[in-house]
DNA sequence: AGTGCCGGGGC
DNA sequence: GCCCCGGCACT
């Protein structure tokens, strides 16, 4: 996951020519600094909004993400779910980068950046001297060999935490506050949790997680003889639709956090004008079993226009999709997670370079791939005869370099 | 500007 | 097929 948390010195500073064409940032920032930041520079995140920028806040301690209007509710206390924090903040930002703008000052007080951020595995790996921090997805995670998977307006799920099931943020919760909804804190009781099927043009729903799982392995994976194993990797295939009792509509505009005034679907639905879905295959891929153990996974959804008629690059860590002509890249990044017995330390997963990983987001963000059609070969990165005879010894040069061909001694 | 080499042409 | 070269892409 590219992930980038601006510190106080950036938004007093204007730390949106940093990264200008990432649309959506996760700022994490401690309670004075906030303060100072309102009063000195009030207009700061208007301006970066102007630039179809927005920001969330990500208060850890008061259990809060402020980001315009949006309020996640207060307070639970035990420390290890202040992961779920960051995993509503993901959520936050992935519907925002589906609903309209919404101006209004965003900050709030927070705490400290530092402490439970790290306890969450996430670990700063780069850090310039304005303090601007930012995670990069290993350069390893990609794995071509998964079938083929869904991908469909409703059906974006940043992530699936299987082991905690009683998660109290919940998706339509999370919806709501997008639309500052205030709604009653707990509405478990009324709402009836179905899982659907997100396997592409499949949208089978069940009501168990069981089934839904053999649905998918049986289905789509394959696996007749194996219908009690899981590899978990069904569960990156289907998503829990809360229905609500009281309204099934208002559970099912919970799936969809668009804005009624936004006509098309966030993501690529299934129309004429989705490209491959090769994204969501990556992405599925990553997902497993990495993230499995890594519930603190955080998304960071960020929109860019350089990409629109490009086709689809392969930037391991991310993905893209162009959905309305305008593209969207997603990309993630797993905490430090043990994966098959072998300790997999940040050091492992991201460059050890703060320049090198910088270069890496500024590519994964925004400059525009550059991409061959294989209408020329790649260019010879190896001396030629050229080279090393020299035009003097022209003689001495192999035939296909004196016809001015591909150099048939020096091949790369 | 220098280099690699594709595409095309003359023989 | 051999040989040459215009011209393009890339560094």
């Amino acid at each position: 996951m590219t992930f980038t948390t601006f510190q106080q010195d950036d938004l007093k500073n204007d730390f949106s020519q940093k990264l200008p064409d990432q649309q959506f940032v996760l700022l994490a920032m401690r309670e004075e600094d906030l303060k100072t930041a309102d009063t000195k520079k009030p207009n700061r995140i208007h301006e970066h909004e102007k630039e179809n920028t927005r920001s969330v806040c990500l208060l850890e301690q008061k259990r809060k993400v402020v980001s315009s209007n949006i309020d996640v509710p207060p307070a639970r206390k035990s420390s290890e779910e202040l992961d779920m924090d960051k995993v509503t903040a993901a959520m936050v930002l992935t519907s925002l980068s589906t609903s309209p703008l919404v101006h209004s000052p965003p900050v709030r007080p927070n705490e400290s950046l530092n402490g439970s951020w790290k306890e969450g595995g996430f670990v700063p790996s780069s850090t310039s001297s304005s303090g601007y921090w930012s995670w990069n997805a290993p350069s390893d995670q990609s794995n071509p060999s998964t079938p083929s998977p869904p991908l469909s307006a409703d059906s974006f799920k940043p992530f699936r935490m299987p082991s905690q099931p009683d998660d109290s943020i919940d998706e339509a919760e999370t919806s709501n506050l997008l639309f500052d909804e205030p709604i009653p804190r707990k509405r478990k009781n009324s709402m009836k949790v179905m899982f659907k099927c997100l396997w592409k043009n499949c949208g089978k729903v069940l009501s168990t997680a069981a089934g839904i799982q053999k649905h998918i392995r049986t289905i789509h994976l394959g696996r007749v003889g194996e219908s009690d194993y899981s590899d978990g990797e069904e569960d990156f295939y289907y998503t829990e639709i809360r229905l609500n009792t009281d309204s099934v509509a208002d559970g099912l505009s919970s799936l969809s956090p668009v804005s009624p005034s936004l006509g098309s679907p966030p993501f690529p639905t299934q129309d004429a004008n989705r490209p491959e879905t090769s994204c969501a295959k990556t992405e599925t891929k990553l997902m497993t079993p990495l993230s499995r153990s890594a519930p603190t996974n955080l998304y960071l959804i960020h929109t860019d226009h350089a990409y629109q008629a490009t086709p689809p690059v392969n930037i391991p860590g991310s993905t893209k999709f162009t959905p309305n002509g305008r593209s969207f890249s997603v990309s993630w990044q797993s905490p430090p997670v043990t994966f098959t017995g072998i300790p997999v330390s940040p050091t492992h997963n991201r460059p050890a370079g703060t320049g090198e990983l910088k270069q890496q987001i500024h590519t994964v963000l925004s400059s525009p791939p550059r991409v061959s059609f294989g209408l020329r070969k790649p260019r010879g990165e190896g001396k030629k005869c050229r080279k090393v005879y020299g035009m003097e010894n022209r003689d001495m040069w192999c035939t296909a370099c004196r016809w001015k061909k591909a150099c048939q001694r020096f091949v790369d």
